[in-house]
DNA sequence: ATTTCTGCAAATCATTTGCATATCT
DNA sequence: AGATATGCAAATGATTTGCAGAAAT
């Protein structure tokens, strides 16, 4: 996403476009796939925005989250990360230096190729499907009619 | 893993054999596949010894998670849960009642089977690689020799 | 004029830490 | 005895909340 589609994704969303969130959208431009979290968000935009406060910066990427205009990524023991790509892609999760590398690929992708094509060493895999189990699914069927 | 091999694993490691942490495998066990939480798996090993405190619940899920005993399982806005089920398997995570199957097979696997076998209709999927990036692989190597 | 945002301070939740005491081996 | 575990209270870190004033449409 572009910086204009972003806004316009705000205008058309009846979202206000206002200097904090352009001041975030900056820094998340400026980021590119480093997929920063909200403190880094916060202290980058801050820089260009010396009112910006942490909560607005919370405040506003739940609502670009909430909208679809970035992805919320959360992981273990680290803050909740941000990002651009809205493509299906693996992240690649460095555990020394906690970088997030994408790989644009669907998921379902032979580990031994990521090596390969990414120079990434995979020591541990997670795989987490979201879903409804049975029982709820059909809780849900029942009392939607 | 039965509770005989828990308690063997401990004193294999010299881990120490308490009435507290009998009480948490003895609710790890009665669990089965549901992967507790700290505060259920305290709650409930506090019934069977009073003393019990929410510090050594964590502590000693911690423990048993760094000896590989248990695995720490970490997700979205809720607190972790803990894994008895040490096989490579898909965790199917209802976003509903927060419920957490196992389906018991390798990583790389068909969506569309998962639903098939399990009735878990999937609206999501994450899958993360953890490991090291190219750049400090070769930190890494050029530290050790 | 309204609706939505912002910034502050305080609250929350899960988890960890420091430390003195108690308990295992 | 010596090592490790326990329980308490306080600290931490990330994130959220309530709310009054400010800014965008």
């Amino acid at each position: 996403m572009t910086k204009e589609s972003m806004i316009s994704q705000l205008r058309k969303r009846g979202l206000k476009v206002t200097p904090q969130r352009l001041a975030i959208i900056d820094v998340l431009m400026e980021q590119g796939n480093s997929h920063p979290g909200a403190s880094l968000i916060y202290k980058k935009a801050k820089k260009k925005r010396k009112s910006l406060s942490l909560s607005t910066t919370y405040a506003t990427l739940n609502e670009f989250s909430r909208h679809g205009i970035i992805k919320t990524l959360q992981f273990d023991k680290m803050e909740d990360r941000y990002d651009r790509n809205l493509e299906e892609h693996i992240n690649l999760i460095c555990e020394r230096c906690k970088k997030i590398l994408d790989y644009n690929v669907p998921f379902i992708v032979d580990p031994k190729r990521v090596v390969k094509k990414t120079g990434f060493s995979i020591t541990d895999a997670r795989l987490e499907y979201y879903g409804l189990c049975r029982e709820c699914r059909e809780e849900e069927r029942s009392i939607k009619g």
